[in-house]
DNA sequence: TTTTGTAATGTTATAATATAACAATTGAAG
DNA sequence: CTTCAATTGTTATATTATAACATTACAAAA
């Protein structure tokens, strides 16, 4: 399954709202609790389609009231507990989970220009990663892909 | 090309004379002086088979005289520029790199209970992050690969 | 409905990782 | 030698993340 870049006509409301509906419903399923800075962090981080970080997500956070590191540190902790985010290593960073109904490790292509990510679940890298890995007689907990280049926009608008 | 997890039987002090060999030859061929600094830091990360933290670097930096976190970052800097070490974005770490020979992207297998690693670079992988970014019309400069799980002889120690 | 225990949050301090800025030194080429 | 660029020294600080402990909120038992 493979997510593309977003483009012009994307209705990022309608995004967002889809993904706090899906939230809710994983928070129920688990039988965590998907409380108010929960979801305010969760819609801090869906708010733009690019990675973001921590002080960047404390720093909204604290146009709505005092807020503390540990605050966000705990939200984003929960939420990549439950795989409604994921941690981007290279960047520091952190982007919604596009389709957090089962945990997985996604697979990331990030636009150096524009910092747009687009997040895959791409079979064949899996596989690819699990046969090395099996060659060398390694056994795979987890793996971190980051993929960083161009977008198709701004191959374009770079060409 | 596929590097294994080193034996029982593996000859360190061979393996990182060779590595400095492969090191200053990089350098000549690329007009760049390897110093003393850089020279004991590439030693200082070669000389554990795990990845190393630049403040660890620097612990051990210090304990041939005074050194501060610059000049740890630089010679890494260097270092990784030249292709001679590789970061682990997830650990923050750096390991040394088996064949510097070309400059590429590592691919790591590393054991969450011994650390220890290895590096791949495995025409499977490459070919199937080239596939799916191609799929997605991006277009790739580099890629993290960190695979996090028990190297072989973890698992047997484990089970 | 009070009690009570756990989960969640607040708060302060600090750890761990990394870089900026500028001064001093070194070393190779002219 | 001189001079210029690269390298290193030094101090300060930015950025990312966690420890430790106090307080609050909430759901379920009594």
């Amino acid at each position: 399954m493979n997510l593309q870049f977003i483009g012009e006509d994307h209705d990022h409301l309608r995004c967002i709202a889809r993904a706090l509906v899906n939230a809710e419903r994983v928070c129920q399923q688990r039988g965590r609790r998907f409380t108010a800075i929960r979801r305010r962090v969760f819609e801090l981080v869906w708010q733009q389609h690019k990675p973001i970080g921590a002080y960047e997500v404390l720093e909204k956070l604290q146009q709505d009231g005092r807020a503390a590191p540990p605050t966000v540190y705990r939200a984003l902790d929960f939420l990549l507990e439950l795989g409604l985010v994921h941690r981007i290593a290279s960047l520091n960073a952190y982007v919604g989970c596009v389709h957090p109904e089962y945990p997985h490790d996604g697979q990331f292509l990030i636009c150096k220009s524009c910092k747009a990510f687009a997040e895959l679940d791409a079979p064949l890298i899996t596989a690819a990663i699990e046969q090395s890995a099996s060659d060398a007689d390694f056994e795979v907990h987890q793996h971190t892909v980051e993929i960083m280049g161009l977008c198709p926009r701004c191959r374009i608008k770079l060409a």
